[in-house]
DNA sequence: TAAATTATGTACCGAATGTTCCATAATCAA
DNA sequence: TTGATTATGGAACATTCGGTACATAATTTA
């Protein structure tokens, strides 16, 4: 057992309350005190469990990156090939409900935010955003065994240009089309990659 | 002649600061001591010439986007084909130094960090995004006329797919793309379009 | 029970936030 | 020259910001 008073709060469930707040509002909008309400756990415990609101914003950035993956290379699993989870991928995130489309992907977001600064979170943020790119490589590299993508064409652009797809459908989402129009503009998506 | 004492400054020289301020740090990072030193402008002033952060960042959005369309009319009437324009547009963005790609596009910005507000810049900031998308669709619809993207593809969902590529395109490069990997990945949007 | 150790609650800190107030400066009309 | 009008400079405002200090609570070990 270890020794001194118990936590009254369970790390975890604490840093997906601060998932969902940086997701919201931003790395900079958000405040401690948003933190503080939406985590419920006081001053001190999250100082002394976290650090401070970079280090959560980090642990924030790469449990929210962590996810992602886990979720996408799930998908990926489940799918009859590569090709079919592409287009699964993109027509879900075309049918997306408003309230869920202002949220947006948190990389995005946060690589959006802190642009170019040269601060931990921007790198940070860059960085989830290459390994997104890194794992749509995988994907594509074997939709090309599968036949379903030429194998003249360049798998890291390919992938570069399914981040690009994703992220622009998620602005798009963000600034008001309709879940009609996007499934359209899916087509022009998957008509450049195959 | 007007009434009191002359003006210090020039207003459009000072909206044009507010404008690079807000593109490089959001509208929420932006403090009033920003602007006071980008506009070169005291206290009173800004807020006797421009009203308060929002209504100064409502005119910076508003100064930015009739800019960006003034722009792209001009390239779009010097170009050669409204084809040859999108071509030109895409590669051109793909040819942005590392340190104008970290600021990207203040339209986009804004409408990734306000999100689903339904505060009045948030609505403005989609709304921008939507005159963008509005200006493709001209684009899209002169593309068909002169026979380089066939009239049976929705102009609607091609322009929002030029849109969702230039957002993703911008988001590509402040993550820090190459330009080379940019170019190659302008061949698929171009591919998915035409 | 006593000591050691860790977590929590609360008061507090200086700095920064956006905004307002008021005296003063600079112009035009009378 | 006087009065009206508008702009500027700077002090001051309440609030919020991220972060710290310290006393106290709760547990394990001895």
């Amino acid at each position: 057992m270890t020794i001194g008073r118990p936590l009254q709060h369970q790390p975890e469930e604490a840093l997906k309350a601060a998932v969902n707040t940086f997701w919201r509002s931003g790395y900079y909008h958000t405040s401690m005190r948003d933190l503080l309400d939406a985590m419920a756990l006081s001053r001190s415990s999250l100082y002394q469990a976290f650090g401070n609101k970079e280090a959560l914003f980090l642990l924030a950035l790469q449990n929210y990156r962590q996810e992602l993956l886990a979720s996408l290379s799930e998908q990926l699993d489940a799918a009859d090939s590569a090709w079919s989870f592409i287009e699964q991928l993109l027509y879900s995130a075309a049918d997306t409900d408003s309230q869920q489309a202002s949220l947006g992907c948190l990389l995005f977001n946060s690589a959006t935010e802190l642009g170019g600064e040269d601060s931990l979170p921007a790198q940070t943020a860059r960085d989830s955003v290459a390994s997104v790119t890194t794992f749509f490589h995988g994907v594509i590299k074997r939709a090309q065994r599968e036949g379903s993508i030429a194998e003249t064409r360049d798998p890291q652009s390919a992938a570069q240009f399914l981040t690009l797809s994703m992220s622009g459908l998620r602005l798009l989402m963000k600034s008001g089309a309709s879940k009609h129009q996007a499934q359209q503009t899916v087509d022009f998506i998957l008509r450049g990659l195959g």
